[in-house]
RNA sequence: GCGCCUGUAGCUCAGUGGAAGAGCAGCGGCCUUCUAAGCCGCCGGUCGGAGGUUCGAAUCCUCCCAGGCGCACCA
């Protein structure tokens, strides 16, 4: 079912006789709506695009949904429009509901987002916690357009960081210091301070971390799992061998150089990670996932092309494995920067994060901005539950819908819109129907951003409707009661794809 | 040296071919009315630079400058 705006668009299209995209203008007088069909017709229809637009702006004019139609400009068609569309507009979200902009995926996959996979050598860090925030958002995106989404958690438990993790912890408790490289600080005190082996307690805290950053794991994927299989995948790998070690001829696949997958003898003769990463994906593909999303920080870029050229010499069509790249996360406060870095030494934990800004800002701070971005978070504002942050503006609009519809009891809710729709009102709604559009791109493109951004919006949108506008006991009270309902159930969708609480009171 | 990412308002950032935006900071207004965590107004930009493609470029191409991150028989 295509949505109101979609609708339009293709009425206008049969008419022009090409395929019309409505764009809607920054300024107000050029029209709810816009067109540039004209401008781009011109040239293959020789024709003056303004007389092309003349006709299209006369035959748009003769449309129940359009009051009005101007040509501007070069040649653009200006389109201002009638009740009738925002009644159907809204009565199409209100039918909808919760699953307004749901679904709307094709075809149904299974796809396998695997996030976070930090070793579980310590807490959860910030910068771990963005690829949290931007993997299970769009595994949350993925989930709403109708895929069947798994989370994973992949870790190496055989490794030397994991044998390192262990002797540090050994050390303190022996009085000694950790070997050179080791773990030091706080958090291996406290394990040291504790009987036992230190990984499933760590494991435990990491799992607590996430879940109290609403992140939930379907399954954890473990190295020492994978690493036995690596006999059985070598054979099927382009290989050769080279200063005694086994090496996959990767840059014949894309890679930028080729790969040890077998040390030396001298080394060990062990697999390498990489080895690993070969039983992994394919671990991945033959567990049947139509796809396998990896989210790596952008340290790991190198490794984009290695999985896809894997990929291929396993005979798999690479577009089924993905990877997502995010750049760092720096935390300011009030101007002194810290810098987010294991090898400084500097590092902040999210649960220090979230103790200090809360769950809430955490998930919005981490997943607003594009993944190509490196990220500065103003701790000192983020924490601010003011009008000062974004995140509570949100929630604020959603928890004042939620007072209006309480007060409203089981008064009639209705799309029938009056006569005159008011310019805030029109505004709204035009901003409602643009939210398929914006998760279909936002998924499209794994930009989780996008949702949060066009939330700020929508909250826009409906404070000022609310500001201009009384909702109960005015003449149009069952529109606007209608068009509460709608604006709630957006704005609770927004929230809840980047992970946020959507209150009703505040 | 090579590769990836970034350069848009004082600061943090949206905006992947159509008529330059938001939040913060700064200045000034609005609470006997469904939540003032709100609304309204002002200030502020040669979209890093130079070429090119196009009717049209912040957006696409090339080069240059600046910053970040990588270029292991570590993970």
């Amino acid at each position: 079912m295509p949505d109101a705006v979609t609708r339009l668009a293709e009425r206008l299209s049969e008419l022009a006789g090409a395929p019309v995209e409505l764009e809607r203008p920054n300024d107000p007088v050029h029209g709810e709506y816009a067109t540039n069909v004209a401008l781009q017709l011109a040239p293959t229809r020789k024709r003056p695009p303004r007389e092309l637009a003349e006709e299209i702006a006369v035959a748009a004019a003769g449309l129940d949904d359009v009051e009005r139609a101007e040509v501007a400009g070069p040649g653009f068609v200006n389109l201002w429009l009638a009740p009738a569309w925002f009644e159907q507009a809204l009565a199409e979200m209100l039918e909808a509901g919760k699953d307004y902009g749901a679904g709307w995926a094709e075809q149904r996959e299974r796809v396998q987002v695997e996030m976070v996979s930090a070793n579980p050598t310590g807490p959860i860090t910030v910068a771990s916690a963005r690829n949290g925030a931007i993997g299970d958002c769009v595994a949350r995106l993925l989930a709403f357009a109708g895929h069947e989404v798994e989370r994973e958690y992949y870790y190496n438990d055989s490794g030397t960081q994991m044998t390192l993790f262990r002797e540090s912890v050994e050390a303190i408790r022996r009085g000694e210091e950790p070997p050179e490289n080791g773990y030091r600080g706080e958090y291996v005190a406290e394990l040291a301070g504790e009987e036992g082996d230190p990984v499933p307690k760590m494991l435990a805290q990491v799992e607590a971390t996430l879940e109290r950053f609403r992140i939930r794991f379907d399954s954890w994927a473990l190295q020492s799992k994978l690493e036995g299989r690596v006999g059985e995948f070598l054979p099927k790998l382009d290989t050769y061998e080279k200063d005694g070690a086994v090496w996959a001829r990767s840059s014949a696949y894309g890679d930028d150089d080729d790969r040890v997958l077998i040390r030396s003898p001298e080394k060990g003769g062990t697999p390498t990670y990489r080895a690993v990463d070969v039983v992994y994906l394919a671990d991945k593909l033959e567990r049947g996932f139509n796809r396998a999303i990896y989210v790596l920080g952008a340290d790991h870029h190198g490794t984009r092309n290695w999985y896809a050229a894997v990929a291929r010499m396993l005979g798999y069509d690479p577009e089924r494995i993905e990877v997502l790249l995010y750049q760092l996360v720096h935390l300011t406060r009030g101007g002194a920067q810290a810098r987010m870095s294991k090898r400084r030494g500097e590092v902040v934990f999210l649960d220090e994060l979230m103790d200090e800004i809360g769950v809430d800002a955490s998930r919005w701070y981490l997943a607003n901005r594009g993944p190509d971005q490196t990220i500065e978070i103003d701790v000192d504002l983020a924490a601010e539950r003011t009008e000062k942050n974004p995140v509570y503006y949100v929630q604020y609009a959603h928890a004042r819908i939620a007072g209006i519809l309480r007060n409203a009891g089981a008064a009639e809710i209705s799309a029938a819109a009056p006569a005159d729709v008011a310019p805030e009102e029109r505004d709204l709604i035009k901003r409602l129907a643009e939210f398929p559009d914006v998760v279909l791109e936002a998924t499209e493109r794994r930009g989780p951003h996008g949702v949060p951004n066009y939330a700020i919006r929508v909250a826009d949108d409906f404070h000022r409707f609310y500001h201009h506008h009384r909702v109960l006991e005015s003449d149009a009270q069952a529109f606007r009661l209608g068009l509460c309902t709608a604006t709630q159930a957006v704005i609770a969708r927004c929230l809840d794809l980047v992970g946020v609480e959507a209150p009703d009171r505040m």
